[in-house]
DNA sequence: CGTATTTGACCAGCGC
DNA sequence: GCGCTGGTCAAATACG
């Protein structure tokens, strides 16, 4: 297993760090949004937010710049810089005299008051060094001002993200749950019965099929929505491994899936806790195919190795993780590269995290519950095996109908999200990456990505300590750092669409939180695409598009 | 030295 | 019952 790409994330990486300014001592100080871009995510996206301290570090980077886009902004920051500062001069005489509350403008330009100030002062040595001393103290407090005014923005940014976040989390849900109801409505009777044929004290097919569980996503709001859900499961107590035998029963083996259920019936018998929950939650698995060269995918999570097999029919080895994120965290999945295309990364997700989870790992976390809840809910306690397939891909891949395919032959209800189809022939324009690279630039770094160069995610760095296994996150490959030029791209290129439909959004929100290299274009997307509800902002969603 | 990974052993289910 | 297979455990090992 690779170090090289071994990382961690804090918990809650947007709240701990992405709106303070521990992480960075490069960044302005100040801790505008802003503060935290730097300067080759700087033509990726910028919030149309104007922040004074931005400008600094604009000069900072205008020192050494090589990139055309640098060499075509440095005129126009030296420009604007000077001419602020010719304005700034003829100003002074009025404000030592005055002492006028700064404004936004006179806090960005008393920071060239300074450079002003010497300047001037080789040339006039005459000011008083009373005036010098007013002048630096009403800066200082303008200064202080605006690192008031910016926390205070910064707080409400936090407030607006969590908010956002929130929302998504229960809509997401809440969704889920429609869909489940919409599924089970013609089944129900049918189900009911067979159930009740085999074991007439089972739970209800509903109890059964409720995997919208919250957990996946991450999100305590989440949570409170299907609280009433969850609470009946578990109130229900009855543990549906019976239903679970006989589902999975009827089902073939597959080589490529998990294969026996053993496991969940050692589970079912052996722990006394929330055995009921944790086996319904685990049956269902979740398997994604993307292209990576890097031997595990960025789902946000934490996990370690446990096991690796040689598994039948492929000659390359199956490796097991269980999420660490937290103690007692059910999830697991199985990494294994794909017999045909070793390119290929098939990662198997089984189970719910009974944890939060950073914004990184909901966006998996959260696609791949739905995915779960849906396939359960339309094929696991019915014969057939099979929901209706357009319904869930849409649920699941809005943006990519056909890449979400159920296996109705594997040992357990399986959906399947290929993202190894690139529709965007323009993806592969990039050269590829040496066989250690993630396919996927991480958040944060300049493209092309080097190997050796700290990850980023989410415009965080993650501390390279081996803690954990992170690579890049496959579900859109070939995602480049230029992300917004790109998604300008696709928008024109993106063949007529229907109007979005709340998974859509709620999709393209994921995505574009999973997939972004720079976090505050993914964030920015995201919670555009939430509130806006239809304008696709993000239109990396489009990447899966055919 | 603590933690993560490796890898052989072990267990359970399933088919013959 | 036996062998095969998938999945997990845990001691040994590697690594920082």
């Amino acid at each position: 297993m690779g170090k090289g790409w071994g990382l961690t994330l804090d918990s809650d990486p947007v709240t701990s760090n992405f709106f303070t300014n521990k992480s960075n001592s490069t960044t302005v100080a100040g801790g505008s949004f802003l503060g935290l871009k730097q300067h080759h995510h700087r033509d990726m996206f910028q919030f149309p937010v104007s922040l004074a301290g931005s400008r600094d570090n604009d000069r900072h980077g205008t020192s050494a710049s090589s990139s055309p886009s640098d060499d075509t902004k440095i005129p126009v920051d030296e420009v604007d810089f000077f001419s602020d500062k010719k304005v700034r001069v003829v100003d002074d005489v009025k404000k030592e005299s005055i002492e006028t509350p700064a404004s936004d403008l006179d806090v960005n330009t008393g920071l060239l008051l300074l450079t002003a100030g010497s300047d001037q002062s080789t040339v006039d040595d005459g000011v008083s060094s009373d005036m010098e001393d007013k002048r630096a103290k009403n800066e200082l407090a303008q200064l202080q001002d605006e690192l008031k005014r910016m926390n205070a923005e910064n707080q409400k940014l936090k407030d607006m993200l969590s908010h956002v976040s929130n929302n998504y989390s229960a809509l997401h849900m809440h969704l889920v749950t429609l869909m489940q109801q919409q599924q089970q409505q013609p089944q129900r009777n049918r189900e009911t019965q067979a159930i009740q044929k085999s074991k007439p004290e089972e739970v209800t097919p509903l109890q059964i099929l409720d995997l919208s569980r919250p957990s996946a996503a991450g999100a305590e709001a989440a949570e409170t929505i299907s609280h009433s859900s969850s609470e009946e499961r578990t109130r229900s107590g009855t543990p549906p491994s019976n239903v679970e035998k006989r589902v999975n029963r009827e089902e073939s083996p597959e080589s490529e899936s998990w294969g026996a259920n053993c496991k969940v019936q050692k589970l079912s018998s052996g722990k006394p806790v929330d055995q009921s929950t944790e086996a319904t939650m685990r049956k269902a698995r979740v398997s994604v195919r993307a292209r990576s060269e890097a031997p595990m995918i960025t789902d946000g999570c934490q996990w370690r190795k446990y096991g690796q097999k040689m598994a039948k029919g492929n000659p390359c080895p199956r490796a097991y993780y269980r999420c660490t994120m937290a103690v007692g965290c059910p999830v697991r999945k199985q990494v294994q590269r794909c017999a045909d295309d070793r390119t290929i990364l098939i990662t198997t997700y089984e189970g719910n995290h009974n944890h939060p989870l950073p914004p990184a790992a909901m966006a998996m976390a959260s696609t791949t519950a739905a995915a779960a809840s849906m396939l359960l809910s339309g094929s696991m306690p019915s014969a057939d095996g099979i929901m209706n397939p357009n319904l869930l891909a849409r649920a699941i891949l809005p943006c990519s109908s056909s890449m979400a395919t159920i296996s109705a032959s594997a040992p357990f209800p399986t959906v399947t999200l290929d993202l190894t189809h690139s529709p965007n022939p323009l993806q592969f324009q990039r050269p590829p990456p040496p066989p250690t690279q993630f396919q996927v630039p991480f958040p944060g770094q300049p493209a092309p990505v080097s190997a050796p160069q700290l990850p980023q995610v989410f415009g965080q760095p993650l501390y390279n300590n081996n803690q954990s296994k992170f690579s890049g996150l496959q579900l859109s490959q070939e995602m480049g750092s230029s992300q917004l030029g790109r998604q300008q791209q696709q928008q024109h290129q993106a063949p007529p669409q229907q109007p979005p439909t709340l998974a859509d959004t709620v999709s393209a929100a994921t995505a574009a939180i999973t997939n972004d290299p720079n976090f505050t274009a993914a964030l920015a997307a995201a919670i555009s695409s939430i509130i806006s509800g239809g304008t696709h902002p993000n239109s990396s969603n489009n990447n899966h598009r055919q």
